[in-house]
DNA sequence: CATTTGACAGGAA
DNA sequence: CTTCCTGCCAAAT
């Protein structure tokens, strides 16, 4: 079988486990991939991602709850999902404090 | 193999 | 606090 998936497929799986209520910054889904320093490579995943129906890219926020792309509509509307998840902001940023898994 | 791109992070001004 | 620059990595071409 192919154990050798691409980062991308790696990062893939990882955002796909974060519960709901809950988000996980680049940088940590970045070191679970392997590398902290590859949150960038995660970024390009997630836009590249092959299954971004199911995977659950808002949840995924920077690493000061900043959501940068995926405009699910605007940034705005971003927010209330996460909101609505269950998932604590503070002004326009998630409250990592809490919410970050 | 080299170059370019990308939904970032951290530091400096 | 905001804005700009640099550094990092992976995938695609």
């Amino acid at each position: 079988m192919n154990n050798k998936k691409t980062f991308q497929s790696l990062v893939n799986e990882i955002v796909k486990t974060i519960p709901p209520g809950k988000v996980m910054t680049y940088k940590d889904v970045a070191s679970k991939a392997g590398n902290q320093k590859a949150f960038r490579a995660v970024g390009t995943a997630l836009k590249n991602n092959p299954d971004k129906s199911i995977i659950h890219c808002h949840r995924v926020v920077g690493s000061d709850g900043a959501m940068h792309g995926y405009a699910f509509g605007g940034e705005s509307e971003k927010i209330r999902i996460l909101k609505s998840e269950g998932v604590i902001f503070i002004g326009d940023k998630v409250d990592l404090a809490k919410s970050r898994l």
